[in-house]
DNA sequence: ACCCAGGGTGACG
DNA sequence: CGTCACCATGGG
């Protein structure tokens, strides 16, 4: 991997298994916003990062962010997770053959590291939701309460601060969509608002910042691993939605329905990057829609 | 019309 | 500890 600030923009090279397209749009962050792509660019997207609005776009060779100061690269770095070694992630994954199964169609995939509060908020939006949906509300709420931002030529709007959404009504968040979510968003933004340390919880081990998670109002087990995941550092942390139930069942358990209890342990039997590992069971899952039939049953047993 | 979506809460055993 | 109705909303 390599890295350089050239002509205003962080120019990444060498970068084995990463695919800006499939990391932006899996739906483990809400903010990615395809764009128009220039000649020789695979894919393109506005995003905001670290409070930067920035366009992203991938070549044949290279990752590159623009705009990029030459004392802003450490964000985007930290942000794509690029100084961790994903070739020795995916080999893990390789040599597990039930889970190798999900490589082919997954393989590129990465944990960006979002800010805490934005996970949080995003993913108690995304309590029994769909991801398209949950990105409208989400950009609903950056242009309601957030800063208004420019890069390139595009408009976008930072995810709000704590404050500014603890100042919003429960009327205008159910507004822009939120449902019955919008008491459990203004709960949140006001505890840290009211000065609550999301990044405490960083350094904890994962049961306590799970559990000190669990304490805020319209966050279950599911919605806390998933910001554990996503922007607390926690790659252990291992989410399990309804893809991710199907995936397990059909991948670690014959079909037959086992307890989230005893997917964590096959989860922990992944090891410390279980988490990581997660993403790429759960892209897999939702590229083939498993556990749906697409037109005729095709099954194998009489018919 | 019904079912589903990166589920959680509160009530009730 | 487990189960279960209910919760807003839009798309298939």
């Amino acid at each position: 991997m390599i890295c350089e600030v050239k002509q205003g923009s962080l120019v990444v090279r060498e970068l084995s298994r990463f695919d800006l397209a499939k990391c932006a749009t899996c739906g483990q962050a809400f903010r990615w916003a395809e764009c128009e792509r220039k000649p020789g660019e695979l894919c393109a997207f506005t995003c905001v990062i670290r409070g930067r609005a920035v366009r992203a776009s991938q070549t044949e060779d290279a990752l590159i962010v623009y705009p990029c100061a030459e004392d802003e690269a450490h964000k985007y770095i930290d942000y794509f997770d690029l100084e961790r070694d994903y070739g020795m992630i995916e080999q893990l994954i390789a040599a597990d053959p039930r889970l190798a199964v999900c490589l082919p169609g997954a393989e590129g995939i990465r944990v960006f590291n979002q800010e805490p509060f934005e996970a949080l908020i995003s993913f108690i939006i995304s309590a029994n939701n769909n991801i398209k949906r949950i990105s409208g509300i989400v950009e609903r709420l950056c242009r309601l309460a957030g800063k208004a931002l420019e890069a390139g030529g595009h408009e976008l709007y930072a995810f709000p601060s704590p404050q500014a959404i603890a100042a919003l009504s429960e009327r205008q968040l159910k507004e822009i969509g939120a449902g019955y979510r919008a008491p459990y968003i203004l709960h949140s933004a006001q505890r840290i608002a009211e000065g609550y340390d999301l990044e405490a919880l960083r350094d904890m081990p994962l049961e306590a910042a799970r559990k000190e998670l669990l304490s805020f109002k319209g966050v279950g087990p599911k919605v806390a691993d998933c910001i554990l995941l996503f922007s607390l550092g926690h790659t252990d942390a291992f989410p399990i939605d309804v893809w991710i139930d199907r995936a397990m069942n059909e991948l670690f358990f014959g079909s037959v329905p086992a307890k989230k209890s005893e997917m964590k342990q096959a989860a922990a039997g992944m090891g410390r990057y279980s988490g990581i590992i997660q993403q790429y069971i759960f892209y897999h899952a939702r590229a083939v829609q498993l556990g749906k039939a697409p037109h005729a049953a095709q099954d194998g047993s009489a018919g």
